[in-house]
RNA sequence: GGCCCCUUGGUCAAGCGGUCAAGACACCGCCCUUUCACGGCGGUAACGGGGGUUCGAGUCCCCCAGGGGUCACCA
């Protein structure tokens, strides 16, 4: 069995989106489970484009998720250069060689002649295909004019006829007729390979065995393919993954909101999720199981199972799924991810860590992202400035609403410890005392601690706020409650 | 427009000629319960359409429709 050698090759044009990050995560779980390689190319030769901080965002993205590489422009390798600005003397040698050949030809069109050529196609509602005027071109004629500094492209002679078929390991055969293709360009008049020449290049010379791509590269394979066999290249396999789609089931753009790593690392979704996420969207074990971790993937990971269809992405499970995660996160973990947002907002310092781990307990497992979490927090650290208004109506509109929170001011302030169990103990005591439910106790006295409805159980909650803060805020609904009649029912919210 | 790929519930997705067509998210009930979540139980909901092949088709073949991709001196 050969040396298993993938590769995930984005240009430097953006941020690492999700798409690519699957395609990335698929070679990478690909390459770990065969013990073969990951590799990173970036594929930066049209420099108007490439920019070098977005092949930054890329990397820092798989770095994100846990995916690292083997050999990568970074940390290098025996076959690199892995940036193809870096590798122009190698794509320069194989150009030469296809010119000596005579399997590749110069052509001196220039951009105006093909757009007339393509205007006239056009209105006579022919498809393009460049005419191969320059094909025909003596080499002497040729070399004259490249003499002559004349600018050039360097095209491909693609075979007139025949069919060229992509052996594809999720698609099977998928069959092209040569007829459609014209000689296409392979390298740029400033002398670059295009993109189809480079890949092809480079991954033969890298030694990829396996070319786990997005979908949309299906089309431009029989074109490389066509250099492979005029280079005389072994093939690699190939394997077009679909694409991910947007809820509208139009191609993900900016606009369908987060769609890079960067963005759900910001938004505080941990690694773990996105990638289990990821890599159950177009790929399935056909077991029962949504929460694989990653040694559960790489073992279990297998190519036959990738779907063929497009799949579009859900908001909503990716959250659960990072509920689950954040479920089974350790505490220290956790804490590391809320701390840096908590001390921004001065929730978080030196001295209340234990304060703050505290209330996190109480509230981890009804939040299934970090900012929802967060949310959920902020009565712990902040006074309580408005009260639900729902709440209000349900809670602190009643005539015995005072009452109520007077009772259990006098209970709290008579309370010599402060536990949840004492607290519930002295609540319910006094509620049959009172002849009347516990929860009309806990209630208004909820609202009142928290300006919420819902919250975590009371007493838990008491306990972690402690005697006086449970104090001075029932002190403060009960005005608010005597303003509340005073200003009838909008109260002194409004 | 040419070419190529795809088509099971709202979404992901199992299925690889014979099943009452799994499961998960979401949604709706019920239970637990001081609220909310968690958890448990139950429910609504799908083979794009039409022809074949076959004793039998979600599974195989053909046509149509829809969606997507690609046709650059971009990658």
């Amino acid at each position: 069995m050969r040396n298993i050698r993938v590769r995930f090759a984005p240009s430097p044009t953006g941020a690492l989106h999700i798409g690519g990050a699957r395609t990335a995560l698929y070679n990478w779980l690909f390459a770990r489970q065969q013990g073969g390689k990951f590799i990173l190319r970036i594929e930066d030769t049209d420099f108007r484009r490439s920019r070098e901080d977005s092949a930054q965002g890329i990397v820092e993205g798989l770095s994100w998720l846990g995916l690292d590489w083997d050999e990568g422009p970074d940390i290098g390798g025996p076959l690199g250069p892995y940036r193809q600005s870096e590798r122009g003397d190698i794509y320069s040698h194989y150009l030469q060689e296809l010119l000596d050949s005579g399997r590749a030809y110069y052509c001196f069109c220039t951009p105006e002649d093909l757009q007339k050529e393509r205007e006239e196609a056009a209105q006579e509602k022919r498809d393009y295909k460049y005419g191969g005027r320059c094909r025909a071109l003596k080499p002497e004629e040729a070399s004259e004019m490249l003499q002559a500094g004349k600018p050039a492209v360097i095209r491909l002679k693609v075979p007139l006829d025949g069919n060229t078929i992509v052996p594809d390991l999720i698609r099977g055969d998928v069959s092209f007729s040569n007829a459609l293709f014209d000689d296409f360009i392979i390298a740029k008049s400033d002398g670059w390979p295009t993109y189809n020449f480079a890949v092809v290049v480079d991954d033969f010379s890298m030694q990829i065995s396996h070319v786990l791509r997005a979908e949309e590269h299906l089309s431009n394979t029989p074109r490389q393919l066509l250099i492979y066999r005029a280079l005389g290249f072994k093939e690699p396999s190939f394997a077009h993954l679909s694409m991910i789609l947007a809820p509208d089931r139009s191609k993900l753009s900016k606009r369908h909101g987060a769609i890079s790593v960067q963005e759900f690392k910001n938004q505080g979704y941990l690694p773990e999720a996105l990638v289990n996420y990821l890599a159950l969207l177009g790929w399935s074990t056909g077991k029962d199981i949504d929460i694989w971790n990653r040694e559960e993937m790489m073992r279990e990971f297998s190519l036959e199972h990738i779907s063929k269809s497009p799949a579009i992405y859900d908001l909503e499970k990716l959250a659960w799924m990072n509920g689950q995660y954040m479920m089974r996160l350790d505490i220290e973990n956790l804490m590391t991810l809320l701390a840096p947002q908590a001390r921004q907002r001065g929730w978080l310092n030196e001295d209340n860590s234990d304060y703050f781990q505290q209330a996190v307990e109480l509230v981890r497992n009804r939040a299934k992202t970090r900012d929802e979490l967060l949310d959920a927090l902020g009565y712990f650290f902040e006074e309580v400035k408005q009260y639900d208004e729902k709440g209000v109506k349900k809670h602190f509109g009643q005539q015995k609403a005072s009452t109520m929170l007077s009772e259990v001011l006098e209970i709290v302030s008579n309370m010599g410890s402060f536990s949840a169990a004492e607290l519930e103990e002295a609540f319910r005591q006094r509620a049959q005392e009172l002849e009347i439910k516990a929860a009309d106790l806990i209630h208004p006295t909820r609202l009142a601690l928290s300006g919420r409805t819902a919250t975590p159980g009371l007493f838990e909650l008491m306990e972690v706020l402690g005697q006086e803060k449970c104090i001075s805020r029932l002190e403060k609904a009960l005005v608010f409650i005597a303003q509340l009649t005073t200003h009838g029912p909008e109260g002194p919210n409004h």
